[in-house]
DNA sequence: TATTGTTATACTCTATAACTATA
DNA sequence: TATAGTTATAGAGTATAACAATA
């Protein structure tokens, strides 16, 4: 029997349990409110920061790239996404949004901003308290943290 | 165009959707040592704790009663969960680990002690404040809060 | 009549492997 | 030959609707 990790820190991990649940059920709902799933809302919020090739969405949504085929496949149907030719690699394409999808990608959001209700309940100086508690457990640079194209392992949209 | 939240509370979003990203991954991984899949996992853990009938698996899990069956099925034919027959009302089937069945889930509440490693960064007053500020900013009641079982909206466990 | 669990169905996501067209 | 995207396939999760057994 392995000895369970102390009460406060238990405590925590289930906070955190918690905070986890209540933003996934936030944005599945606020997807299906677009008839999306979770995972087509995920790759059109990506597309809408910039244009990306099939293979650069799978890895960011850290899956096989032929699952993207699909849904791209089903986002394009729906007239949100077009895949562009690119000119520098002919094996390449892009997969940009339509004005339809930008539209939706921007609609969603502002459905998105969880916590933004949550957080709410929050004084400045708490949210700055907890932006460093949670900055210092993720181990993530204080600073401000651009260059985001190109780094391996920048961290993951939900 | 609706005004985006101000840039502290989105560097926090932020920041919370990091911390669901990697909870989800560690989550997944640590299912997959025991070649279980995320809900399979996520229901030997509830019925670790307690037999539950088939409905409340459902709605701890928030998904529909019929997609209880497959997994529980998939469990059952491993040899991980039992159903048995519930002596006050014989429609309904509680589903409870059998031995082997409570050991994995023993094993993978060690492997999922999410943020052990993540909040060994933080010391204990630290914790204490994020604490704190996570219960503030979900509206949970500091205090000790048990009588679980028969909560209709208790924290759903992920 | 209402409820519990199940079945049947359809859709989506997922990984794996094989294929094509480029490079 | 290596890479980008696709196709084919199979397994799992999900919702919906209809069903049997029981209340």
């Amino acid at each position: 029997m392995t000895p369970r990790a102390d009460p406060l820190t238990c405590e925590v991990v289930d906070l955190i349990g918690t905070v986890v649940a209540r933003y996934h059920e936030e944005y599945e709902h606020a997807a299906a409110e677009h008839s999306l799933t979770g995972a087509q809302a995920r790759v059109l919020r990506l597309l809408a920061v910039e244009p990306l090739p099939m293979r650069r969405i799978a890895q960011r949504l850290k899956c096989e790239p032929s699952n993207i085929t699909g849904i791209v496949d089903r986002l394009e149907s729906r007239g949100l996404v077009e895949r562009h030719p690119d000119a520098a690699d002919r094996r390449v394409k892009l997969a940009a949004p339509t004005t339809e999808g930008a539209h939706t990608a921007e609609r969603l959001r502002t459905s998105l901003d969880f916590a933004r209700e949550p957080l709410g309940r929050l004084t400045a100086v708490e949210r700055t308290l907890l932006k460093e508690l949670l900055q210092r457990m993720l181990g993530v640079a204080p600073e401000g943290d651009d260059a985001e194209a190109d780094r391996p392992e920048g961290p993951t949209p939900i």
